[in-house]
DNA sequence: CACCAGGATGCAT
DNA sequence: ATGCATCCTGGTG
């Protein structure tokens, strides 16, 4: 009688100590580029995402709950939320690839002009 | 309450 | 060392 223990070729994440799992995710896309994905289509990502002014990169945030959503369905987060999300769009600020708009308004957002 | 700013920390790459 | 993900304190409309 055999018994075969398949101990998946690489490792298996070791448990998982403080906070959250580390599930194993694949597709690595920074979050501003993801962004832009969905403005492209505004058929599918309207009600989600949508752009203000396309030509000076300011875009809206219409449904902030979606968004995250989609986000962690991409980078498998199941816990995502626009909280989280929003602080890393925030980091982008003194990347300079993204920034708060002249006279920041609640959920608008602007393309910094090299990343447009 | 939902959003915004940014520090701290953990983790995978 | 970079890019988040997570957590947190505190502030605004």
């Amino acid at each position: 009688m055999f018994v075969y223990f398949i101990v998946s070729g690489h490792h298996i994440s070791t448990p998982s100590p403080h906070r959250g799992p580390a599930p194993r995710q694949r597709q690595n896309i920074p979050l501003w580029q993801f962004i832009k994905e969905l403005l492209k289509q505004a058929d599918k990502f309207g009600d989600c995402v949508k752009w203000l002014d396309r030509s000076r990169g300011v875009f809206k945030v219409e449904d902030s709950s979606r968004l995250a959503k989609e986000w962690g369905l991409r980078k498998n987060r199941p816990k995502m939320n626009y909280d989280k999300l929003s602080r890393s769009i925030r980091q982008y600020y003194r990347k300079g690839i993204i920034k708060k708009t002249e006279q920041s308004k609640r959920l608008v957002y602007q393309f910094c002009t090299p990343y447009l």
